[in-house]
DNA sequence: CTTGACCCTGGACCGAGCTCCAGGGTTTAG
DNA sequence: CTAAACCCTGGAGCTCGGTCCAGGGTCAAG
């Protein structure tokens, strides 16, 4: 195990973090992925660091993030001098968005419980509850 | 105002949604919108139930559900006999899911406390924690 | 040193979810 | 009775986020 044949390949970190190849190549090209290094014969060479990378886009993209902001939240930390205050101030702000996010979900949770619960004692499925859940509110997201 | 004049017209509903017109009626080619009553002339006219029902949409379009399931929760009150014990069984199929997400974005939301925290007390912005955060895991979205 | 599994680049193509015409008809305020 | 504002249909086109080749090179187990 020398230098070159040292980390993974890109087939590995692609199954270790439940993504195609193909996929884990675009984030690169999209600048989600650091570009990692290569083999004398030009093969990718990944750091373990580089699938919860991937696993971390993954998750964030199903919970409806886009790729801007999925690459936002990852530059929060690749501030390693003068800006501190900035990146305080920015994760600030992807706080408040997860937090209205969440008090969403919760909503929406609430007004399926009460569906499921209606239903139970018999009687038809009354006018739906769900639409009464989500009303007004859009904080900045 | 008369039986013809009576309802929103196609622009007051997107508005009051904040969508555009033309997704409102892409949305009801998808299935996800009522086919609306129309005047004589063709135009379509909506209840106000139609706006609560577009923002639902909306809203749930931006926690990351896609177009299908939200068309599924939709329908889930639209049983009006025999399914019964079925809408609950995917009452609760929904309420899982959401509190999957609910349970990531918390997560999410922990690990961008922890990295707005460990910039305040100064020292260069250490190594990411967020990546920390969201390991492993996956309920079945 | 072969061979099968894997990786490379570049570019075409795809589905979801809109968005934007063109060309024409309807409504309604004044 | 106008004219501006709005609506109609049908269909083309766009962005995002991948996905899939073709044509070729590399790696590592045996």
């Amino acid at each position: 195990m020398d230098a070159v044949t040292a980390g993974l390949t890109i087939g590995k970190v692609a199954r270790g973090a439940g993504l195609a190849v193909d996929t884990v190549r675009y984030y690169e090209r999209e600048g989600l992925l650091e570009k990692p290094a290569r083999t004398p014969g030009g093969y990718r060479r990944y750091s373990p660091e580089a699938v919860k990378r991937l696993q971390f886009i993954r998750q964030a993209k199903e919970l409806g993030f886009t790729l801007a902001e999925i690459r936002e939240l990852l530059t929060l930390k690749v501030a390693p001098d003068k800006s501190c205050a900035d990146v305080r101030a920015r994760a600030q702000a992807k706080i408040a968005d997860v937090e209205s996010r969440i008090a969403q979900l919760e909503r929406m949770k609430r007004a399926l419980e009460q569906l499921a619960a209606s239903c139970s004692g018999r009687g038809p499925t009354s006018e739906c509850p769900i639409l009464e859940a989500l009303e007004r509110q859009e904080p900045g997201r």
